[in-house]
RNA sequence: GGGCUUGUAGCUCAGAUGGUUAGAGCACUGUGCUGAUAACGCAGGGGUCACAGGUUCGAAUCCUGUCAAGCCCA
C-alpha cells in the first residue's frame, strides 16, 4: 500500500516535510558516511561573505555546485562538501563604517583598531541566520558546522605559510602601486569609492613642446591636463601602429619649427592654420628618440626622456604622445616596470610639492597648475593653453580631487610563471569552453604581478618584520616561529591588528634597529585562493587530509570571479605546488532583471530568492536555473518563469505519481524495483525511451552538460503523461487480462522511481517524495533516501531505437490524422472507416502495421493501412533534397533542381517506390538521381481528408455508413453521461442505473450498443425509459435528436 | 580603450559540419478531446533571425564592419 497521493500538490508544505525527513533523519551526513572507502570527488566551496542578504543569484551559484555532488554520492563517491565563509575585507570593514558614520582611516584609528576590528569580526556574520536559512531551504548540501572561516587564527596560519614559502623564493618584492588617492584623508580609495564620486570638472588642457636631442628644430607635441605631473615626466608613449606626422609652421616670432603629432589629431589641434605635413610614419619609427627633459628637479637614476610605444595611447583627446610621469598614473607606472624607467616622486603624501621641486615646494600640486604654465610659457615650451571638461574622481567623504599617486606596495611576482599559469590552465576543464581560452586565458597571458598589499585594518596582516634603521626584513612563517623571533609564547595571540602590530623584536643585522611589522594587511583573494590549505591548517595539520582533498574535482561560481577566486585559486596553486588547484569549473552567467538589467539594491529590481521559494518551492527554482539557458549565459529572472515550471513539469509528474498510486492502491499489483520486460509495444517503448533517458542523462552528468542532464528528463515526462499514459489509462482501469495490466503497472513503476532517481540531484525535494513513498512500499531494505540509492544504469537491451523510431512515426501520423479529422469537421467521437498513410520510407511504413491497434484507438477509426500507389487516386510530388543534392553537384544544383522540378513526378515515381535512381538532364548533361536525394510526396486526393507535411500524409475516409453513425451516437451520448456523473459528484467507482428516453431512431442506435454504454458508464442497467423522479437528470440534444435521461446511484 | 559573451515570435529559449519552408514552450484566438492533470490534441495569428557589406549555386549559421546590452580589465 502506498501512502495516498492527491492530484492537487502544495508544493511548499511537501518540500517542508521533505526537509523535516532529511532533518530528522541526517540524511546529508548519511550520503557521505555511507561512501566512506569509495573513491573520493572533491568540491570545494567558493566563500561567501555573510554580510549581507543572499539575493537569486546566490540560489543560482548554490543550485549548481549542488547538483554535482549530489549524482556523484549514487555513483558510489565520497563526496564531504565543507563550507566556508570569507569574512576579511573592505565590504566588511565599510559596514562598520557606515554604522558609526565614520569617513576616513583617521576616524578608524581615533575609534581604535581593536574595537573596529572587533565589530568587523561580528558583522562578517550578520546574516549568518539568513544564509543558514537559504542554504538549508533550497537543500544545498554542505557542511556549515564545520565551515572553514578565514579569519580564524588557524587560516592565517596557513596564509602566513604560503607566503614565507613565496618571499623564501623570491617571489614578493617591494615596490610602487599607483592608486587613487585621497590627500586630504591621507589614504587610497577602492574602486568603488571612487565610482561615488566622479564630478564634471575644468581643468587646464596644455600643450607643450619637447624638443628632441637629435633634432633641435623638432619638437614632440604633447598635451596634458595635468601640468602638476610634470616635473615627473620620465618619457613620452606613442602607438606604435598609429600613423603620426611632422608639421611645419610659422610660429609667433616669425620663425619656423617642426613638431610631431598624431596625423589623425592634425586637424583637432591645428583647425585650419597654414601648415606644411613633412612626412608621414607609424609611431614605432619614433622608438627610443630623445628629448630634453622639461625640468630637473630630480636626477633621474636611470636612462629617462626618450620616447616608448605603448597600446594604450588612443587618438580621441590631445596628440596622440602621451607624456608619461609613472608615480602619477597606472599605465605611467606600467610602462616604467616594463621599460625600467625611474620614478620620480615629486609630490609627498599630503598633495604638496616635495622641497626639491624648488620654485612650489609646500605648494598643494594643483593650485601649482598655473604657476607650471607659466613657467613653461616663459621657456618658449609652451604651445597652447585652454581648458577642458571630463569627469574626474573625488573623494567622496570630503571632495577633494583625488591624485593618482603611488605608493609602496608588496606584489607576488606571478607574471614569472606565466607560462606555467597558462600551460596548467589548459589542462582544466571549463564550461563554457569559451573561457579557458578567451576571457580567463587571455587575463593569464596578461598576468602582472600581483598587487599583494593592502593599507587597511581587517584582513590578514602581511607578515613582514622591518627594521626601523636597516632595512632587514623578516618574513614570519608561523606563530611558533613568531613566538621564537619575539621570544614569548604567541600561541594565544590574536594574529590581526592591532594585537600583531605590538610584536617587535631586535634587529641582528644592525643591532640598533627595532623589527616592527609593516602596517599592511593582504588582499582578501589571496585569502580565498588559499582556502584549499588554509581551510585544513596545512601544513600545521591534517596533512593526509589535504592530500586527499587536493586538487578539487568541480567548482562552481559566477563569470565575475574570473579575476577573483578563479584567479586566486590558480595562482596560488601554481606558485606553490606547479599544479592545478581545480579539475573541472562551471562559470555561471549572471542573473538579469526581467527586463535584461543586472540585479542592483539601486535599482531596487533585485528579486528575493523568498517570493520564489514561498510560492514554488525549491525544486521548481532550481529546475528552472538548469533548464532556463546554458549555464554560462547571462539569464532573465522573472518569479513567473519559475510558476512555469511547476505547471509544465512538477505537476505533470506529479499527476502521473497520483495516477499510479492510486490505481495502484486498488489493484494491488506485484511490483518489483527491479527493470522487467514487457510484451506489450507501448511498454516496451517506454522502457526504451527510459533506458535511452538514463544513458543521456549520465553522459550529460559526467560531462559538466547540465542542460542534457536535465532537459531530457523534462521531455521524458513529458511522452509519459501525454502519450504513454493516455494511451494506456484503460489497461490500468479495466485490462483485458490481468498480466497486460500487471505490466502496465510495472512499467509505469519503472519510469516513476527511475525519474526520482535521475532527478535527485537537481529536484531532490520531489525525488525524496517519490522515492520514499514508492520504492519502499515494495522493497523494505531499500535505502532510506533517494541520494542513499545507487544511480540508475542503463540496461542496453530495452533500448530498441528501431521501436523509438517506429513510434515517432506514429505520433507524427497521428497528430495528421487529428488534424485531417478538423479539416472535415469530423469530431473524433464519431468513428470512421478507415485512415490512410504515407511516410518517408519503406521502413517507417511497417510502424503503421505494428501500431494499428493503437492509431485506431487514438484516432477512433476502424481499420489503417498504408496509402497504396498503385490502388489510390493519389498524386505525387517529387521534392530534390538540397542537403544531398546540393552537396554532391554545387553550382549545378539550381539547374538540377528546376530540372527534376519539371518532371512528370508520375514518370519517375515507380522507379523511385522500386528504390531505383532516374535520369534527368539538365544543362545538356545527364545526371542519376540517387531514392535518397529526393523526397517523394504523396497526396491523396477525392473522397479523403488528408493533412500533410512533408512526406507524411494522413488521409481519413469520411464517408458514413448508419452503422457508423450509430456507434457515434452511442458515443456521444456515453460522453453526456459521464459529463452528468461528473457533475452529479459521483465517485470514479460509483454503479447506476441508467434511464434514457429517446427517438426511436436513437433509441435504436442506443439499443445497438447498450454492452458498450453500460460499460463504459459503470451501469448495471440501461432502461429505455423516462428516468424516475428519483433520478439525477439531464435533457440533451446532439445530432438533431432530442433526449432526456438520467440516474439513480446503486447503494451497495 | 582592450578582452570575452550575448542579440532569433509579446516572453523564455532551440536551431552540429552553410541546404532553399527558421522551430518549441508560455501567452493569445478558434476548435476538439477527457472520470489522473493546474491539463491534453488540432489549427490560426505573431519573425526584414540587431544592422550593413562580403564569400557562396545557397547564409540565422562563415568573414568584415557598425549598433545595442552584460561582465572583467584599463
Amino acid at each position: 500500500m502506498f501512502k495516498p497521493v492527491s492530484s492537487k500538490l502544495e508544493v511548499p508544505s511537501m518540500e517542508e516535510e521533505v526537509l523535516k525527513f532529511w532533518k530528522q533523519n541526517d540524511i546529508f551526513t548519511k550520503t557521505v558516511e555511507l561512501r566512506k572507502g569509495g573513491p573520493e570527488y572533491v568540491f570545494y566551496e567558493g566563500p561567501p561573505t555573510a554580510n549581507g542578504k543572499p539575493g537569486v543569484h546566490h540560489v543560482l551559484a548554490r543550485a549548481f555546485k549542488d547538483m554535482f555532488p549530489r549524482y556523484k554520492i549514487m555513483r558510489g563517491y565520497h563526496v564531504s562538501r565543507r563550507g566556508g565563509w570569507d569574512t576579511h575585507g573592505l565590504p566588511v570593514e565599510i559596514e562598520v563604517e557606515k554604522r558609526h558614520g565614520f569617513s576616513n582611516k583617521r576616524d578608524i584609528e581615533a575609534y581604535g583598531i581593536a574595537k573596529f576590528n572587533e565589530e568587523c569580526r561580528k558583522s562578517a556574520f550578520d546574516y549568518i541566520n539568513d544564509w543558514e536559512k537559504l542554504t538549508d531551504r533550497i537543500a544545498f548540501w554542505v557542511d556549515l558546522e564545520t565551515a572553514y572561516v578565514t579569519f580564524t587564527n588557524d587560516y592565517i596560519e596557513s596564509i602566513w605559510n604560503i607566503l614565507k614559502n613565496f618571499y623564501d623564493k623570491d617571489l614578493i618584492y617591494k615596490g610602487y602601486k599607483v592608486v587613487p588617492y585621497c590627500t586630504r584623508c591621507g589614504t587610497p580609495l577602492s574602486d568603488h569609492e571612487v565610482a561615488l564620486g566622479y564630478h564634471e570638472v575644468t581643468d587646464p588642457s596644455i600643450f607643450i613642446r619637447l624638443p628632441l636631442v637629435d633634432k633641435p628644430d623638432t619638437a614632440l607635441l604633447v598635451w596634458t591636463t595635468t601640468p602638476w605631473t610634470l616635473p615627473g615626466n620620465v618619457a613620452v608613449a606613442v602607438h606604435p601602429e598609429v600613423d603620426y606626422i611632422t608639421i611645419e609652421r610659422k610660429t609667433e616670432d616669425g620663425g619656423k619649427e617642426k613638431l610631431i603629432l598624431a596625423k589623425g589629431l592634425l586637424e583637432k589641434v591645428f583647425a585650419d592654420e597654414e601648415l606644411t605635413v613633412l612626412n608621414t610614419f607609424k609611431g614605432k619609427k619614433l622608438k627610443g628618440e630623445k628629448y630634453h627633459p622639461l625640468f630637473t628637479f630630480i636626477p633621474p637614476d636611470k636612462p629617462a626622456h626618450y620616447v616608448v610605444l605603448a597600446d594604450f595611447v588612443t587618438t580621441e583627446d590631445g596628440t596622440g604622445l602621451v607624456h608619461l610621469a609613472p608615480a602619477f598614473g597606472a599605465d605611467d607606472m606600467s610602462m616604467s616596470k616594463k621599460h625600467d624607467l625611474p620614478v620620480l616622486m615629486t609630490v609627498q603624501p599630503d598633495g604638496a610639492f616635495v622641497p626639491e621641486v624648488t620654485p612650489w615646494r609646500g605648494m598643494w600640486v594643483k593650485d601649482a597648475d598655473p604657476l607650471i604654465t607659466k613657467d613653461l610659457e616663459a621657456r618658449g615650451l609652451l604651445f597652447r593653453v585652454e581648458t577642458y571638461t571630463h569627469t574626474y574622481p573625488f573623494c567622496w567623504r570630503c571632495e577633494t580631487p583625488l591624485l593618482y599617486y603611488a605608493r609602496d606596495a608588496w606584489y607576488i611576482r606571478t607574471s614569472q610563471f606565466k607560462d606555467r599559469l597558462v600551460e596548467l590552465n589548459r589542462t582544466i576543464n571549463w564550461v563554457p569552453d569559451n573561457i579557458k581560452e578567451g576571457r580567463f586565458g587571455n587575463w593569464l597571458e596578461n598576468n602582472i604581478h600581483w598587487a599583494l598589499s593592502r593599507e587597511r585594518y581587517w584582513g590578514t596582516p602581511l607578515p613582514i618584520w622591518e627594521c626601523t634603521v636597516c632595512d632587514h626584513k623578516e618574513m614570519v612563517g608561523s606563530v611558533n616561529e613568531l613566538s621564537e623571533k619575539a621570544g614569548k609564547d604567541l600561541s594565544e595571540l590574536d594574529l590581526h591588528r592591532p594585537y600583531v602590530d605590538e610584536i617587535t623584536w631586535d634587529c641582528k643585522e644592525c643591532d640598533e634597529g627595532l623589527l616592527k611589522r609593516i602596517p599592511d594587511l593582504i588582499d582578501v583573494w589571496f585569502d580565498s585562493g588559499s582556502m584549499p590549505y588554509a581551510q585544513w591548517h596545512y601544513p600545521f595539520e591534517n596533512q593526509e587530509k589535504f592530500k586527499k582533498q587536493y586538487p578539487a574535482d568541480y567548482i562552481c561560481e559566477a563569470v565575475d570571479q574570473t579575476r577573483g577566486w578563479f584567479y586566486s585559486l590558480h595562482a596560488v596553486s601554481t606558485l606553490l605546488n606547479d599544479s592545478i588547484s581545480f579539475k573541472n569549473v562551471i562559470c555561471l552567467g549572471l542573473i538579469l532583471d526581467s527586463k535584461g538589467r543586472k540585479m542592483s539594491k539601486r535599482l531596487g529590481n533585485v528579486v528575493d530568492p523568498w517570493e520564489v521559494l514561498d510560492v514554488h518551492g525549491a525544486d521548481a527554482f532550481r529546475w528552472y536555473l538548469y533548464t532556463a539557458s546554458p549555464p554560462g549565459q547571462d539569464r532573465r529572472f522573472s518569479p513567473e518563469l519559475v510558476g512555469e515550471v511547476v505547471r509544465d513539469f512538477t505537476l505533470t509528474l506529479w499527476n502521473v505519481y497520483s495516477f499510479f498510486v492510486t490505481y495502484a492502491n486498488l489493484d494491488k499489483p506485484k511490483l518489483t524495483t527491479v527493470i522487467a520486460w514487457s510484451e506489450n509495444q507501448l511498454d516496451r517503448w517506454l522502457l526504451s525511451e527510459l533506458n535511452v533517458l538514463v544513458r543521456d542523462v549520465t553522459n550529460a552528468y559526467e560531462n559538466y552538460d547540465v542542460l542534457n542532464a536535465t532537459r531530457p528528463i523534462a521531455t521524458f515526462v513529458e511522452k509519459l503523461s501525454t502519450w504513454y499514459l493516455r494511451r494506456s489509462r484503460r489497461r490500468f482501469w479495466k485490462s483485458e487480462s490481468d498480466s497486460d495490466k500487471g505490466t502496465a503497472y510495472q512499467t509505469l513503476y519503472t519510469a516513476l522511481i527511475t525519474l526520482a532517481k535521475l532527478l535527485a540531484p537537481t529536484m531532490p525535494f520531489l525525488a525524496e517524495e517519490l522515492y520514499r513513498n514508492l520504492v519502499h512500499a515494495v522493497d523494505q531494505f531499500a535505502p532510506e533516501s533517494v541520494s542513499l540509492a545507487e544511480w540508475p544504469k542503463y540496461e542496453e537491451s530495452f533500448i530498441d531505437e528501431d521501436l523509438n523510431r517506429d513510434m515517432a512515426v506514429v505520433t507524427k501520423l497521428v497528430s495528421l490524422g487529428h488534424s485531417a479529422r478538423q479539416k472535415a469537421n469530423r469530431k473524433v467521437r464519431q468513428p470512421l472507416a478507415e485512415a490512410a498513410f504515407s511516410v518517408g520510407s519503406a521502413v517507417e511504413g511497417k510502424a503503421i502495421a505494428e501500431f494499428a491497434q493503437l492509431i485506431e484507438d487514438e484516432l477512433n477509426v476502424k481499420k489503417v493501412r498504408l496509402l497504396d500507389a498503385r490502388e489510390e487516386a493519389v498524386a505525387h510530388e517529387i521534392k530534390p533534397l538540397p542537403m544531398q543534392l546540393g552537396q554532391k553537384y554545387g553550382n549545378k544544383f539550381p539547374g538540377i533542381r528546376k530540372a527534376i522540378l519539371g518532371l512528370n513526378p508520375e514518370d519517375v515515381v515507380h522507379s523511385l517506390l522500386a528504390g531505383e535512381s532516374f535520369k534527368v538532364s539538365a544543362e545538356e548533361t545527364d545526371y542519376d538521381i540517387q531514392p535518397d536525394e529526393v523526397e517523394v510526396i504523396v497526396h491523396a486526393k477525392e473522397g479523403f481528408a488528408v493533412a500533410e507535411d512533408g512526406a507524411y500524409v494522413a488521409a481519413l475516409v469520411t464517408e458514413l455508413t448508419p452503422e457508423l453513425v450509430a456507434e457515434g451516437r452511442a458515443r456521444e451520448f456515453v460522453r453526456r453521461v459521464q459529463d452528468l456523473r461528473k457533475s452529479a459528484d459521483l465517485a470514479v467507482s460509483d454503479r447506476i442505473e441508467l434511464y434514457v428516453d429517446a427517438s426511436p431512431k436513437m433509441k435504436s442506435a442506443l439499443d445497438v450498443h447498450k454492452d458498450y454504454i453500460i460499460g463504459e458508464t459503470l451501469s448495471s442497467v440501461l432502461k429505455f425509459m423516462v428516468p424516475p423522479a428519483n433520478a439525477t437528470k439531464a435533457e440533451d440534444e446532439f445530432d438533431g435528436e432530442k433526449l432526456s435521461f438520467g440516474f439513480v446511484v446503486i447503494l451497495i
